[in-house]
DNA sequence: ATTCTTAATTATGAATTCAAAATATACTAA
DNA sequence: TTAGTATATTTTGAATTCATAATTAAGAAT
C-alpha cells in the first residue's frame, strides 16, 4: 500500500484542523492522542507530527509533559490579529487596484454578484463562504504569496473564537455595501481608495466580532 | 534522566536553524537525517519533529519521499517578503511613537547610542547585531506579539539569502542617518512621520540587499 | 471523614523497528 | 564501451516499543 500522494501527517493535520473549526475540539480542550489514534486507526507518530504543524499555525498549544491543547484566543489576541490582517489586506486591495488584470477584476465582479444574490436570499452561510472567497481572491490577485500565507494563517486563528459577525442584524447589509464600494474602487483602479475602504471594512468587521 | 525543561525537538530545531544561518547547511542542501542523528546522538523521531517546525517557519522545504531541503529563496520571494515586513514594521513604528512609555523610548535611545559607536568603530558585526536589536525592540514596544512573530519569521527567511546589505559601502552611514531620524520621530511622538521614515528605511535596505 | 503517603495506571517523549520507495550498484546484452 | 535491466543498499514514512513523568487510585494514620 502507501501509494499516497502526500504524507499521512498532513492528512491528519487537515482532519484535526477540521475538528477544531467544527468545535468538536473546542478551545482549551485537551487533544487526546490515544483516542485520536484509535479513531483514525493510525499510530502516534504521524499524529504527533500533525500536532506540531498545527502548533506552528497557532491552532494548538503544547504544554511540556502534559500534551496538546486547542489554543484559546483572548480578546487582546483578536484585536492584535485584526490589526495585522487589516493592514495587509488593505495593502492587498491597493495592489489589486493597481496591478490586477481586467480578467481578474471580472472574476471578482462575478463573485460579488453571487454575494449580492446570497444576501438577497438571506443565505447567511452562502454569504459567509462567498465573503471568504472574495477576500481570498483579492489576496491571490495581489500577487504576494507570502502576504497571503500570513493573512490566511492569522484568519485561521481568528476562526477559533467563532463569533460570526455576519449574524449580527444589519451586518450582512453593511458588509455588502462596503464590498460594493471596495469592488468599485478596484475596478476604477483607485488604489488609495481601495486601501482605505478595505481598512474600514475590516475594522467594522472587527467591531461586530468583539 | 530527562529533567529537560523543554522537549528535545525544540533544541534540535535550534541547532539546525543555526546550521542553516551559519551556512553549514546551504540553501538547496539536503538535510541528511542519518548524519544528523549520528552527529547529535539522537534518534530520528525528535529530528523529524524539528524538521517539521522549521518547515512551518519556511526555512526547510520537504519533498515527498525524498526528504528535507534547505529552502532556496528567489528574488521574487525577497521582494514579496520585504513588502510585508516593511508595512508591518512601519506600523510598529507608528504604534511606538504613539503608545510607548518614556522608559521604552529611553531604552531605544541607548541602543541607538551604541549603534552610533559601533559605526564610528567600523564594527560592522556589532552594528549588525545592534541594528537587529533596535528593530526588534520597536516591534516589542509596539505591543502586538502576533505582528512581531510574523515579522520575525519572515526576517528569518530573508536571512537565508545572506546578502548583508550593510557591507555595501556607505550603507552603514545611510542606515545610521535613517535610524537617527526614526528615533527622533519616535521620541518626538510623531507617528505618521515615524511610519514613513521606517518604510523608506526598509525600502532602502531592500534595494541594497538585492 | 479527611489528609497524607504510596502504589498503580496512564500519557508523554524519545528510541527502535519495520515496510515500502528511491537510489545506487552490478550484471548482461548489444 | 554503453544501454538497459536486475539486484542490493539506502532512505523515508510509519508503527511499535521503551523509559520516565504525571495523574489517579488505594490505603494508612489522624
Amino acid at each position: 500500500m502507501s501509494l499516497a500522494s502526500r504524507p499521512l501527517y498532513l492528512d491528519i493535520a487537515d482532519i484535526i484542523r477540521e475538528k477544531i473549526f467544527e468545535h468538536e475540539l473546542k478551545p482549551g480542550a485537551w487533544v487526546n492522542e490515544k483516542e485520536l489514534t484509535e479513531e483514525l486507526q493510525i499510530s502516534r507518530t504521524p499524529l504527533r507530527e500533525a500536532i506540531k504543524v498545527l502548533t506552528a499555525e497557532g491552532l494548538i498549544t503544547m504544554k511540556l509533559r502534559r500534551g496538546a491543547y486547542v489554543t484559546e484566543v483572548e480578546t487582546s489576541d483578536v484585536s492584535n490579529i485584526f490589526q495585522v490582517i487589516s493592514i495587509l489586506e488593505a495593502q492587498a486591495a491597493f495592489d489589486v487596484a493597481k496591478n490586477a488584470t481586467e480578467n481578474e477584476l471580472e472574476i471578482l465582479d462575478r463573485i460579488h454578484t453571487r454575494l449580492e444574490k446570497a444576501a438577497a436570499d438571506r443565505d447567511i452561510d452562502g454569504f459567509f463562504e462567498l465573503n471568504q472567497e472574495f477576500h481570498d481572491l483579492i489576496q491571490k490577485f495581489a500577487g504576494n504569496p507570502w502576504m497571503r500565507k500570513v493573512i490566511q494563517d492569522l484568519r485561521q486563528v481568528l476562526k477559533l473564537q467563532r463569533k460570526n459577525s455576519l449574524r449580527k442584524i444589519g451586518r450582512v447589509e453593511q458588509s455588502l455595501t462596503e464590498h460594493r464600494q471596495i469592488l468599485s474602487a478596484l475596478i476604477g483602479r483607485k488604489p488609495e481608495q481601495a486601501k482605505e475602504l478595505m481598512l474600514n471594512h475590516l475594522q467594522h468587521g472587527q467591531k461586530a466580532a468583539t
